[in-house]
RNA sequence: GGCGCGUUCGUCUAGUGGUCUAGGACGCUGGCCUCUCACGCCGGUAACAGGGGUUCGACUCCCCUACGCGCUACCA
């Protein structure tokens, strides 16, 4: 069987955020059209809301382009089947539902909303399947003038078939059979004249000639009226291949960025988003819940997140190649996809597992991108000038080598404001400074003794503090951890963080001797 | 209610009748390393939803039940 040239769609509606599920979609989408050298086309699903579409469409568009997920045909792209945009398309829309009326496969329904609800209630309380009873359906010239006559408007709706089974093949679940009289005559034009989902969406996928439909799951049970609606129309039919839906962290609910209050209450969620809303206080940046929000892929973006770590992680959610490869570059996951390898089950979004990715990403980054990641959010902070200066950016380069794998978003390098703050001007967290300076008289003791030395070190590296702090407590007869937290709770403010001789070598002699003083003075205050 | 889909460690998954006393990863956890934290290394914890079949043999095939999810819109 000879594959038709692939050409496949991603179909959002512009809604003003890129959702993480769709992202997934979209991947899976993408990923397919690259192995098999096709195309991937991005629609615009806007037939409800045609007011602001460029302004809800933009996120979406820059969240693709910051994943690297690139499209052929669609906005901004343009291509051989333009228009892209389903609200521009009415015409070809109102054509086609005028062939399935002319041809049997809708009719003009005049019923009145309240009349049509009344049946379906009735079905429903007698417990039985609603079918319509096409009362006021009509099929000629006379039946339509009618219904005017009383004053009656339409809709347009399918001619449903009340007999036999729709059987397809989806490429994920297997054979399909529903019963056609399951399904009910759903609108597909409004009174107005604009057109439903199902009839744009099954008119589009013809002329763009999209060889396999790749979506969510909960568009299975939509998918006999889709085909009807396609049959009828004369259009060839893709292959369907239906995906599990992501589901919130630790449940099989559908993640939707609307919980955001309840997904908090999930620890790992909330680990992730505390994180992140750190990191958005320090570059001042307005955490808005429509956008900043671990659901939303510009939450990524603003903390520092890399593309490849969070399209690792989607693709492992509901793939897999085997049982052990977990990395994938882009050019093995386009090698190595298929359909066949997508699994049935809901897969739930685990932050901790995409935190995980992130991690591992980000340490095998090599110096020059780890630093042009993180200098954005030391310029956006204020702590250092922008453009950083050459002395600066070694400096920050020191740092990035030191702190090494603490760093797992680029925003991280936050952590470290003290590090850039003036020698006067950090702060010491209270408990670390009681512990290791107030209440550590011997320890104290100690420190002023190496304060006094510190001017005779010449060599301020790391390799030679690291020598002569050691060669220091040898002498003082004492172990290192007599010294160490004291000195790096006098020139840090902290209790943790990574190597001393790091840290004191890149706050330098002199900061050192000015932030032990002044360390010193405040215990004096306090005493 | 009807129809449909799904169900292997907490989570992502491997497994297509015997190689499974079920493998990997994240997490959690014990230890080592060590100036703290992190990394790393070694070890541990933990799963086939339940019940019937079929079969010499079932995580794998069939049926039923339970549970979860979706569709059943003049939403997409």
């Amino acid at each position: 069987m000879a594959l038709p040239q692939v050409r496949v769609r991603f179909a959002p509606s512009p809604t003003g955020y890129l959702h993480i599920g769709g992202v997934r979609t979209a991947l899976f989408n993408w990923l397919f059209a690259r192995h098999h050298g096709g195309k991937f086309i991005l629609r615009v699903d806007d037939t409800d809301q045609a007011r602001n579409v460029h302004e809800a469409l933009q996120p979406i568009m820059d969240g693709f382009k910051w994943l690297g997920i690139d499209w052929d045909e669609g906005p901004g792209m343009g291509g051989p089947h333009a228009p892209y945009f389903q609200s521009q398309r009415s015409d070809i829309y109102a054509e086609a539902v005028e062939k399935m009326l002319g041809d049997g496969y809708a009719y003009r329904d005049f019923s009145k909303p309240e009349e049509f609800a009344a049946e379906r209630q009735t079905a429903e309380k007698e417990k039985r399947q609603f079918i319509y009873s096409r009362t006021w359906m009509a099929e000629t010239e006379d039946e339509v003038k009618k219904f005017e006559a009383e004053g009656r408007e339409s809709v347009v709706r399918l001619k449903m078939p009340r007999e036999g089974k729709c059987e397809f093949s989806d490429m994920v679940r297997g054979d399909m059979s529903f019963e056609w009289g399951g399904e009910q005559d759903h609108v597909i034009q409004r009174k107005d004249g604009s057109c439903l989902y199902h009839l744009t969406s099954v008119v589009d996928d013809g002329a763009f000639e999209i060889s396999h439909v790749i979506r969510a799951i909960e568009h299975l049970p939509n998918t006999p009226r889709q085909i009807f609606i396609a049959q009828s129309l004369g259009l060839e039919l893709p292959i369907y291949a239906h995906l599990p839906f992501v589901a919130e962290p630790g449940s099989s609910h559908k993640l939707s960025k609307r919980k955001l209050d309840k997904y908090l209450k999930n620890r790992d969620f909330k680990v992730l988003y505390d994180h992140g809303e750190n990191i958005a206080q320090k570059i001042g940046y307005s955490a808005s819940p429509e956008t900043f929000n671990p659901v939303i892929v510009d939450f990524y973006r603003e903390i520092g997140f890399l593309p490849d770590a969070i399209i690792n992680y989607l693709l492992l959610l509901g793939w897999s190649l085997d049982d052990k490869t977990e990395d994938f570059t882009r050019a093995a996951m386009i090698q190595e996809f298929s359909l066949d390898r997508i699994n049935k089950a809901p897969a739930s979004f685990d932050p901790q597992k995409l935190t995980s990715f992130q991690s591992r990403y980000m340490w095998r980054l090599e110096m020059k991108e780890k630093l042009d990641m993180v200098l954005p959010y030391l310029e956006k902070s204020g702590l250092i000038q922008s453009p950083p200066t050459e002395e600066i950016k070694s400096k920050v380069r020191a740092i990035l080598e030191a702190a090494n794998e603490r760093i797992s978003f680029a925003g991280d390098i936050l952590d470290y404001t003290e590090l850039f703050l003036a020698d006067d001007a950090f702060e010491y967290e209270e408990k670390a400074f009681r512990k290791r300076l107030v209440n550590a008289e011997a320890q104290r003791d100690l420190l002023v003794k190496l304060r006094n030395v510190l001017p005779d070190i010449t060599d301020f590296s790391a390799e030679n503090l690291d020598n002569y702090l050691h060669t220091f407590v040898e002498r003082e007869g004492v172990g290192m951890g007599m010294i160490v937290h004291a000195i790096r709770v006098a020139i840090t403010g902290k209790a943790v963080g990574f190597g001393l001789f790091d840290i004191m070598s890149i706050i330098g002699k002199a900061g050192c001797k000015n932030r032990i003083d002044r360390a010193l003075q405040l215990v004096a205050q306090q005493q």
